[in-house]
DNA sequence: AACAGTGTGTAATAATATAACAAATAACAA
DNA sequence: TTGTTATTTGTTATATTATTACACACTGTT
């Protein structure tokens, strides 16, 4: 049996409402849409997002301070993780691309240096903003 | 001829500092480290940091909220960064690894997205690390 | 000289994140 | 059941990271 199978109500609570974002969250703008949930501080949010980070039901997108749900239904653990970032509009998707992930969970070099984990962010223009 | 060849003065103070580091540098620490030479505001360092991150003489460490100098001769733009990480020590090392770069640089996937840059960050334990 | 572009200095404030501590709850063995 | 340990919670305060706003100065044009 694993550990932490069920979420905390905190947890729950922070977890739905990045599921049902179409963008990532501020921590804050979190701590804001949860205030009537009974959320008061930020850190009972940030306590609730490092372990929902932790356990990869989200991942957090370091270049822009956001949170996203995981939509990678086999995602346990955020050991590999891949984005798409349009500097436009600011839309973010996470990239599933068998190929990629075997090359960067392969990928050595001569540091020495055992990698167990890593996190990558493209950045462009999305098919939208490119045709404006 | 290109544009801004030459570092403004602020520029260049920060520049050396976190050329002398050997470790990624906080902007407050920056901060603090450049006050004796007349760069009193957090906006001053900040400032010279975006500037200094355009045209590619330093780098972000996104994860760390921290800023190195760029080691690689040829990086005039902070286009396509690739950085590894230690877990336990912190020491953080530009990757230069012309197969990764290239791997990157050309992925695509069926987004209808052109990336026009990435940075990847691979974290791990180093060498010293592995052995205690 | 007038201008545009860039950089500077300064103060104030916004946004992001953590420390410290006491109390409540869950997990589980004695 | 009790004791023990670990985890989670609630709360206040504070630390850390980063930006807004505005007036002014410098540089290189036209």
């Amino acid at each position: 049996m694993e550990k932490q199978q069920y979420l905390t109500k905190n947890q729950q609570i922070v977890l739905d409402l990045v599921e049902k974002s179409s963008e990532p969250l501020k921590a804050y703008s979190i701590l804001f849409n949860v205030q009537k949930k009974g959320l008061k501080a930020p850190l009972q949010v940030y306590r609730a997002l490092d372990k929902l980070v932790e356990i990869g039901k989200i991942h957090k997108i370091e270049s822009r301070n956001a949170f996203v749900a995981c939509k990678n239904s086999s995602c346990q653990v955020s050991k590999a993780t891949a984005f798409s970032i349009c500097e436009s509009c600011e839309k973010v998707t996470e990239i599933n691309n068998s190929k990629l992930s075997k090359y960067l969970t392969n990928f050595e070099d001569n540091s020495g240096m055992k990698y167990n984990k890593y996190n990558l962010e493209f950045f462009g223009l999305c098919k939208k903003c490119k045709n404006k």
